[in-house]
DNA sequence: GCATTAACCACAG
DNA sequence: CTGTGGTTAATGC
């Protein structure tokens, strides 16, 4: 862990991108970098929280423990912020977010974030732009889960890989069966049979990890009509 | 009834 | 950790 000079990086979210000079030492002076492994905790459903968390690279997920098992709500692209609003809404974290691919974070102390957003509205503006299009993005997903079945489901997450985490046809899924099961809503052993099924019908090619979509009209018909 | 979908279990690489 | 086969329950003609 170290310091970071905010004024200096290179990494700077859109929201601290507004920010004045001064605004960004005070910034730097409460904010802690980190390293993340893969499967690392970044922040835990039920402990305390008093950070905010900005991604600036890596891939994590979300996850909350449902009546019967964890579930995992979305994945979720650096650069980005974690937790504002399970930080501002409760003291207590309602979900966790654990590094898919490896990660750094900076962690900002909740009190200079609350401060940095009442004084700068044109920061204020794009956190509150970021919270609007995850919740959009939520309700989204949701629908979907409900109401789509399984192989539409599935087709849906192997886009959302190509098309929003890593702009290629072409990839490796950064998730195991069973996580990849836990984020569409289904078992492990249907997501085998599925994407066999997919690679069977030449819609996509699947060699352990490594998808490679070969037919993208195909495959987003499923995700629309499950 | 009969077919389809998908979960759960068991077992083998 | 993954793939496959058998079984079973729910749902929809």
């Amino acid at each position: 862990m170290k310091n970071a000079s905010c004024t200096v990086c290179m990494l700077k979210s859109k929201a601290a991108r507004s920010l004045q000079h001064s605004e960004l030492d005070l910034l730097g002076e409460s904010c802690v970098q980190a390293v993340f492994e893969p499967g690392e905790t970044i922040f835990k459903q039920g402990a305390l929280s008093s950070n905010i968390i900005y991604l600036q690279t890596g891939l994590v997920k979300l996850t909350i423990k449902g009546p019967q098992r964890v579930q995992i709500m979305r994945l979720k692209k650096a650069p980005s912020y974690l937790g504002v609003p399970t930080t501002m809404g409760d003291k207590i974290n309602h979900y966790s977010a654990i590094a898919v691919e490896r990660c750094t974070a900076c962690f900002i102390d909740i009190n200079t974030f609350k401060e940095l957003l009442k004084v700068n509205p044109a920061f204020s503006y794009e956190i509150m732009l970021e919270l609007c299009r995850n919740e959009l993005e939520q309700y989204q997903r949701c629908v979907k889960l409900v109401q789509n079945q399984v192989y539409g489901r599935l087709a849906a997450n192997l886009l959302i890989f190509a098309n929003e985490i890593y702009n290629s046809n072409e990839y490796d899924l950064p998730l195991n069966r069973n996580d990849l099961a836990d984020l569409v809503c289904t078992s492990r052993e249907t997501v085998s049979r599925l994407l066999a099924e997919l690679a069977k019908e030449s819609i996509i090619e699947v060699e352990g990890k490594h998808i490679r979509i070969l037919d993208n009209e195909r495959l987003e018909n499923i995700s629309e009509k499950g």
